[in-house]
RNA sequence: GGCGGGGUCGCCAAGUGGUAAGGCCGAGCUCUGCAAAAGCUCUACCGCGGGUUCGAUUCCCGCCCCCGCCUCCA
């Protein structure tokens, strides 16, 4: 049970092992929103591949301790608030919220803490690593009053996105007000205050101004995790310059190599297409869920591809992932009423392992997933057949709802109205005395209220819709 | 131009140097007052062309196509 994980440092499979002597403790960081607008499905891709990286080292016995960023504070941000006229943080503030609700909805784990770029402890921290990179003359002040870092200082920069700086292309994104720089590469730590920033500014000893994005997840990480992280983890798009850029910094800072493990997630497609919102493919968890998808639908569409694939996304892919969550449902019911109340001690089922452990190899969850439902098909087999004996249907069923504690797979308690149980009683008592005409009456009423009736061997079962 | 990821059944997607998991869809069967649901069963020679090998989807070379990054997009 060792768990490997492709790093992006190395670019290859690595055996995991921690920093921590002791071998348990894990400081994962993990780059978060950018809280100016609603986060999109590609965000939720990059923080359900994470929660799935900590729930599995989790089940391997490790304590993880999970940071994640907001950074709210930046251009886009800044421009919202202004076109809203209302205060930066009330802007970033029902964004905040309604990240939370989505990370509800999606089942995601809650990181231990999720530090936001504005707190004044962290623009704080962040001046006292400026200052400190400027007294080691890697940071310079420009002419603009920005502060730069020099990237020609640190030779390590474009190690980890395998890119050699001399061949690098302009490629015209580069900000025509930032020609004070005295490298193309170098990117700004503190950004001086400019009209169009309002009354978003701080004081520093270099005027009044804003952090760099970078200096941010620097500045958060080291503060609650220390100097050295196990893993941090992002999109792929953040290799380079994010990445790259926190890296420079924070090891000017500390002397030390700051993150062990870099894993990234591919990006996310939308019927074949990059997301874009001139496409029209751009999907917030809010729309998903207007369409009458579940959270749990998404999060399965989302999880059951391999991170470091692109994953396709579409709403027949939903559809599909409802299907397949309907099949463990009825799998979990029907192991339920037929499973003894004590489960065996009859120890880990083989199933249950090989889930694991196509886990442990980088993540492997459609080789999880496919051991799972062979495990399905096996155990309905047998119960068919009668050869699955109450205790052994209890040991399956303990198995699954741990390797639930990862999947976070089960059904949501649907509350149903009154009025609609009422019905179904009635119904009931009216197919007892095989009345056909009221039952297939009652049925359409409850229809008629939204819910759709099916008899099942197990009774009656209610769906929405 | 540089760097990276990918092309496996209608769709999604594992995997291995020895003739290809799983999910969805579809078909058949079982069950069933009806409807449905559920369960079982069935469905591929792995982008193209070479090479290495007793044998390649899996290794090597070339080609085609898709996607991404190249200075603040997960």
């Amino acid at each position: 049970m060792s768990v490997r994980l492709f790093n992006t440092a190395s670019r290859s499979i690595e055996l995991f092992e921690p920093l921590d002597a002791e071998g348990r403790s894990v400081k994962m960081y993990t780059c978060g929103p950018t809280v100016y607008n609603f986060a999109h499905i590609g965000n939720f891709r990059a923080y359900i591949f994470e929660d799935l990286l900590q729930r599995h080292l989790e089940i391997r016995g490790y304590d993880v301790q999970r940071v994640m960023n907001l950074t709210d504070v930046d251009d886009k941000t800044i421009a919202g608030c202004k076109r809203c006229q209302v205060p930066l943080a009330d802007f970033t503030q029902q964004f905040k919220d309604a990240f939370f609700s989505d990370l509800d909805t999606l089942r995601i784990k809650r990181a231990a803490h999720y530090p936001a770029a504005t707190e004044p402890k962290y623009i704080e921290r962040m001046i006292e690593m400026i200052t400190e990179l400027q007294s080691q003359d890697v940071a310079y002040q420009a002419e603009d009053g920005s502060v730069y870092f020099r990237i020609a200082r640190f030779t390590k920069y474009g190690q980890l996105a395998h890119l050699n700086l001399d061949e690098l292309r302009p490629s015209g994104r580069i900000q025509s007000d930032e020609y004070e720089k005295e490298s193309v590469g170098d990117f700004a730590l503190w950004k001086a205050w400019v009209p169009d920033d309002g009354d978003v500014f701080w004081e520093s000893p270099w005027g009044r101004g804003r952090p760099g994005w970078h200096i941010e997840c620097s500045a958060m990480a080291t503060s609650l995790l220390g100097p050295q992280l196990d893993i941090h983890c992002g999109g792929v798009d953040n290799i380079f310059p994010h990445h790259e850029a926190e890296i420079a910094q924070s090891e000017c800072i500390t002397g030390k190599q700051f993150t062990k493990y870099w894993l990234h997630c591919a990006h996310l497609m939308v019927d074949g297409q990059k997301m874009s919102k001139s496409l029209g493919n751009f999907y917030s968890i809010r729309d998903l869920l207007e369409r009458n998808y579940s959270g749990r639908e998404i999060r399965y569409a989302l999880l059951s591809v391999h991170y470091r694939l692109p994953l396709n996304f579409t709403l027949p892919g939903l559809d599909a992932a409802r299907s397949a969550l309907e099949r463990l449902d009825a799998w979990g019911e029907r192991l339920r009423l037929f499973a003894s109340d004590t489960p065996p001690a009859l120890g880990e089922s083989p199933a249950k392992k090989r889930f694991l452990e196509a886990l442990d190899e980088d993540l492997n969850i459609s080789g999880a997933l496919g051991h799972l439902f062979d495990w399905v098909r096996e155990s309905n087999r047998a119960l068919d057949a009668g050869s699955l004996t109450p205790a052994e249907a209890a040991r399956v069923l303990a198995d699954f709802t741990s390797l639930n504690s990862i999947l976070e797979f089960e059904p949501e308690a649907a509350s149903v109205p009154a009025e609609v149980l009422a019905l179904v009683q009635q119904r009931e008592a009216a197919r007892s005395a095989r009345d056909w005409a009221l039952s297939d009456e009652l049925r359409a009423d409850i229809a008629r209220l939204g819910w759709q009736l099916k008899d099942t061997k197990l009774g009656p079962q209610l769906t929405r819709g």
